[in-house]
RNA sequence: GCAACCGUAAUCUAGUUGGUUAGGAUUCGAGCCUUCCAAGCUCGUCGCCCGGGUUCGAAUCCCGGCGGUUGCACCA
């Protein structure tokens, strides 16, 4: 069960070891930003190769690559604009925050349109104070969550560091869909960087202002949430956290789809992805679970949210949300946008449909509108009846708004061949915090050896950042270069070996250790002589047993190891 | 952002009623030794978070900043 982390320790070896090191150092650090050293970028970029696997290898899914700088224009679409770059004042007394603009809104129509200065004297005018302590208001700050820059010189375009890279995916939705032969499902992942000004970054790289995502984006036909997969996975169990009971309970995908506690199967078998990508990862299963959001605690674009959380030192931490975004993204972005970003759906067979339609009343319409008539009726009929409010149509001519009521038009039924139907689509999120999950492995694999006394980190070989370690059991008498020769042979870019000849061979297998090195090779005096003549010894990380092997089988006994072979079957 | 506590080498730490050259351990590097799990020996590199103030003199006291931990708030 939980091994028990001392985080100062793992720290300290993070640091040491070249997995992550404060950013800034050098002159005083910031607060929620880390860099990646040799080992951790490495190991970081382990961990999206196995995404990249799943996703582009397994499901078939396109990668794409968009800007980190966003006009405003983008964000406002989406909603962080309105929901982020709120205004506050602090109560001067009881430092309590409060919107700024929810104070004074019995007295404004449009109170979030005032700014920090009329807010203020807004409080003074309407003697507004606080309203837990009855204390005088601070002064009204924006609150931001976005980075805000400029694009150009002068300050015209005001632009966003995105706060999630799924935007990119979504304003290129049109060239997707396209590529993809305007054909759902589509499937579209992108990995990148992400900024939040964080007010108070605390708990390490768990709350960073500069963090890395995966991100996954899969569009598809909101009638038909189903997964060609899915009947693979049914019957896998999974922990969850339905936000009816909050009670942890373990149970079969199908249970949870069939008794409506995950929404759909194709956000179900994304869930049960999800657990299995962490577990390969090195999570234990043990310490994760699957959190359902509350109503309240939804994202203003989610209609469904379950929440992969893992056990941290920190208590439960989310480090993978999958979200049913419905249709939230592509309407607001075909809205403000003023695109189409509709899917065709052809029927089947087309069909003979009896359907409700707007028709123009020309004869009343000619003498009002004369010159401009003839737009408006193109416009009504363009529109359907369920845009009729209070048996009224509100369109727009020319950037002028025209109210129309029913004596200018009837609704009747038209009998019409269809040969299929425009929907938005709905997009099923899988997002996952990169730095988070690399935290969460560390945590996972450390474990104090107190046999040896020192730390071991048991990752798993497919993530862990050298693969091997290459050693002379002393560096002379030729052993040395044998060993400089096994590993040139040994090393490459996918799989990193690491020759050491220093000191004493325990103090070289428990560097190795330290840093999650799952095999040790060592070249010993038997490789000149004897029975075993031309074999080397291969320790275990795990086990620290060693079994010797032909020199000229090192690459491919580790390429066998890493491929899933347990070291037992060598 | 508020409050409390804290900041000595890559890491852990001694030293803080102001007073010699800031002490130790580990790591790291060079060498000796060493025939498999942080052994031993010799030598070496590296430090008082930053800036200002008080003082003959500041790691030590004061102020500000930066960073860390915790609580409040925030966490789309």
């Amino acid at each position: 069960m939980a091994e028990k982390t001392d985080v100062n320790e793992l720290m300290s070896i993070c640091k040491r070891r070249g997995f992550i090191w404060p950013s800034f150092e050098l002159y005083g650090g910031v607060a929620g930003m880390y860099d990646y050293g040799p080992t951790g970028f490495s190991l970081r970029n382990n961990i999206v190769e196995v995404w990249r696997d799943i996703y582009k290898g397994r499901e078939g899914f396109v990668e794409i690559d968009s800007e980190t700088v966003n006009p405003r224009e983008v964000f406002k679409a989406s909603g962080h604009v309105d929901e982020f770059a709120d205004l506050i004042t602090y109560c001067t007394k009881c430092q309590a925050p409060f919107r700024a603009d929810h104070m004074v809104k019995d007295f404004y129509d449009n109170a979030d349109v005032l700014t920090p200065k009329q807010l203020e004297d807004a409080f003074v005018e309407h003697k507004i104070v606080c309203p837990e302590c009855g204390g005088k208001l601070g002064p009204v700050e924006e609150f931001n969550l976005m980075f805000k820059t400029t694009i150009g010189p002068g300050s015209a375009r005001i632009g966003y560091l995105r706060p999630e890279t799924a935007q990119g995916i979504f304003v290129n939705y049109l060239n997707l869909y396209r590529y993809n032969r305007e054909k759902l499902p589509l499937g579209v992942i992108q990995t990148g960087r992400g900024y939040r000004n964080e007010i108070a970054p605390r708990q390490g790289m768990i709350r960073m202002r500069e963090f890395n995502m995966m991100e996954v984006e899969l569009f598809v036909d909101p009638e038909d949430k189903d997964w060609v997969r899915y009947p693979e996975i049914e019957n896998e169990s999974i922990t969850l956290v339905p936000n009816t009971t909050c009670e942890p309970a373990v149970m079969t995908i199908k249970e949870a789809v069939d008794n409506g506690i995950i929404a759909n199967k194709v956000l179900a078998y994304f869930v049960n992805t999800t657990k299995n990508f962490l577990i390969r990862l090195g999570i234990d299963p043990a310490r994760l679970r699957f959190r359902q959001h509350l109503k309240d605690e939804m994202a203003h674009y989610a209609a469904d949210c379950w929440d992969a959380e893992v056990l941290l030192s920190y208590g439960w931490t989310e480090i993978t949300g999958i979200a049913d975004r419905g249709c939230w993204d592509l309407s607001r972005h075909a809205q403000f946008s003023g695109t189409d970003l509709t899917h065709f759906k052809k029927f089947d067979e087309p069909r003979e449909m009896e359907i409700d339609k707007i028709k123009a009343k020309h004869k009343a319409l000619g003498p009002k509108f004369k010159g401009k008539a003839k737009d408006i009726a193109a416009a009504m009929e363009s529109m359907s009846p369920s845009d009729i409010k209070d048996g009224k149509l509100t369109l727009s001519i020319d950037g002028e708004e025209i109210v129309l009521t029913d004596e200018f038009f009837e609704v009747s039924k038209v009998k019409e061949k269809v040969s299929g139907e425009r929907v938005i689509p709905h997009v099923i999120e899988p997002s996952h915090g990169l730095d988070r999950i690399f935290y969460s492995l560390l945590e996972h694999a450390y474990c104090y050896d107190e046999e040896k006394g020192y730390a071991v980190l048991r990752l798993k070989p497919e993530v862990a950042p050298i693969k091997v370690g290459v050693f002379p059991l002393m560096e002379k008498d030729g052993l040395d270069d044998v060993a400089k020769e096994i590993y040139q042979k040994v090393h490459s870019h996918r799989v990193e070996a690491y020759y050491d000849g220093a000191g004493t061979i325990g103090k070289r297998y428990a560097r190795m250790d330290e840093i999650g090195t799952p095999w040790c090779i060592t070249v010993d005096y038997e490789y000149f002589e004897g029975g075993d003549k031309g074999t080397v010894t291969i320790r275990d990380r795990d086990s620290s047993q060693q079994k010797r092997i032909p020199a000229e089988k090192c690459s491919e006994v580790i390429d066998s190891l890493l491929s899933g072979k347990p070291f037992s079957e060598l």
